[in-house]
DNA sequence: TTCCAAAGTGAAGGATTCTTCAGATATGCT
DNA sequence: AGCATATCTGAAGAATCCTTCACTTTGGAA
C-alpha cells in the first residue's frame, strides 16, 4: 500500500440509502464530465454540478478530486478482472482453441460495453494511484488465466504467469487503439476475429506434439 | 487538422544557435520533470527552472505548456516511427519468421533504449493532442508494416492493413505494462523471447500452405 | 565599432481549482 | 411530536498555475 494510497480511500462509507444515492450519482456524474470536458477539466466543482449537489458532498465520501476518480477507475477495473475471472472460470478444462475465443469474447463484452467510459478512464488510469489499481488487476486477472492455462489439457506452459501477462496485455493493446479512436477504418469490425487468431496462435505455439517452442 | 493544433504548434523557429540549444534543454529538462515530478506537476515555470532559464524563454517558442509537451511526445513518437520504418525496410522481402523477430527486436530497442522517458510520455499522450500525434504515429508504422508483409513470400495477407494495426498494438500492450511497472516479476527477461513467439505466431496463421484461416 | 534583431528575463495580473466549515435540512426512531 | 444523527449546502480562503510584456543582454552583419 503506497504512501498516497490512504489519502485516496473513501472518506466515509455510506449508511442511510439516500447517501448510498448520492455516491451512484457522483460515480456517474465523474464519467459523464470525464467523457464530456476531458480529465483536466473534470474538475470537483464540475462534477458536482452535473450530479446536481454541491461540493460539499462530494468531499463528504472523498477527501479529494483524486479519490473519487480512484475509486471510479477502481469500479471498472474490477468489473473487467471480474468479466475475466467469470470466462476463465467457465472455459476450465476446455481445449485451447475454445480458451482463446472465451477469453477474447469475455474481455471485448466487459470493455466494449460501455465504449465511451472505457475510453475516459484510460486517463485516469495514468496518474494519481491509477498504476496501483491496474497492477492489481493485472494480478487478478494473470491468477486466473495461469490457473485456467495450467488446466489446459492439450498445452504445457512452463511458464503460465509469463504466458498470461503477456496474452493479456496484447488483447489490451489493440481494445486501446479502438477505444481511443487511433485505429484505422473498419478495425471494429474483425477485431474480435483477429484477436482470437492472435490469441488462439499465440497459446497454440505451446500445443502438446509441438515441441517447447525453443 | 483539429482546432486545437494551431495552438499546440511551435512559436517560433530558433535562427541563431543558441536558441536552438535553449529548445533542446527545454525538452531535456520538460522530460526530466515529467519523471521525477509526474504530469501534474510539470509545469511550466518548474520546467523552465529545471532547464536553468526563465519562463520568459520557454514562451519564446511554445505559445503554451501544452505545445511543449506535445513537442517532445512528438519527437519520441516521431522516432519509435522511424526506428519501425527502418526496421520494415531492412526485412523486406525476409520470410515470416525473420520479420517477426526483427520487427520486435527493433521495437523494443527503441523504447527500451530510455525506459524513464518512454514511461512518462504515455501520461503525455492520453491527453490535450496526443491522441493525434499517437494516431500519426500509428498510421506511419501501419502503412510501413502493411507494404512489409505484402511483400513477404511465404504468406498471403488479405488484409495487411488491420494485420499490422493489430500486430503492432500487441506489442505495444506487454510494453506498456512493463515500462509502466505493472508487469510480474522476471516480465523483462522474456519479454522479447515472448513477443517473438507472440508476433511470429500470429503473422504465421496467414502461411502459404496453411489455408487462408478465414 | 555600431546598431538592429534575436534571445532572454522575471515580476505581476488574471483565472482556476481545491477544500473547508458553520449552518441548514432531512431521516428515522422513540 | 421531538430528538439525535446523517446529509447537504455553497460562499470564501488559500494555493497554484498560466501567460504576458516592458526591459535587458547577446550575436553578428555592416
Amino acid at each position: 500500500m503506497s504512501a498516497i494510497a490512504a489519502t485516496l480511500k473513501p472518506r466515509k462509507a455510506p449508511i442511510q440509502e439516500r447517501s448510498a444515492t448520492t455516491v451512484a450519482t457522483l460515480h456517474a456524474a465523474a464519467i459523464q464530465v470525464l467523457i464530456k470536458d476531458g480529465l483536466d477539466r473534470c474538475t470537483t466543482t464540475r462534477v458536482a454540478e452535473r450530479a446536481g449537489m454541491s461540493v460539499g458532498s462530494l468531499y463528504q465520501y472523498y477527501p479529494n478530486r483524486d479519490a473519487l476518480l480512484a475509486a471510479v477507475l477502481e469500479k471498472h477495473l474490477d468489473a473487467v478482472a471480474d468479466a475475466v475471472e467469470r470466462a476463465c472460470h467457465d472455459l476450465e478444462g476446455m481445449p485451447l482453441a475454445s480458451l482463446a475465443s472465451g477469453l477474447v469474447i469475455g474481455f471485448l463484452r466487459v470493455k466494449l460495453g460501455d465504449p465511451e467510459g472505457s475510453k475516459a478512464l484510460y486517463g485516469v488510469a495514468e496518474g494519481r494511484g491509477g498504476g496501483d489499481l491496474a497492477a492489481k488487476m493485472q494480478a487478478r486477472i494473470v491468477a486466473a488465466m495461469s490457473a485456467l492455462l495450467a488446466s489446459a489439457p492439450d498445452a504445457r506452459f512452463d511458464d503460465p504467469v509469463m504466458t498470461s501477462a503477456v496474452a493479456f496485455s496484447a488483447l489490451a493493446g489493440p481494445v486501446r487503439l479502438l477505444l481511443k479512436g487511433e485505429a484505422p477504418a473498419g478495425f471494429q469490425d474483425d477485431l474480435q476475429d483477429q484477436l482470437i487468431r492472435l490469441l488462439t496462435a499465440y497459446l497454440q505455439s505451446y500445443s502438446v506434439g509441438r515441441g517447447t517452442g525453443r
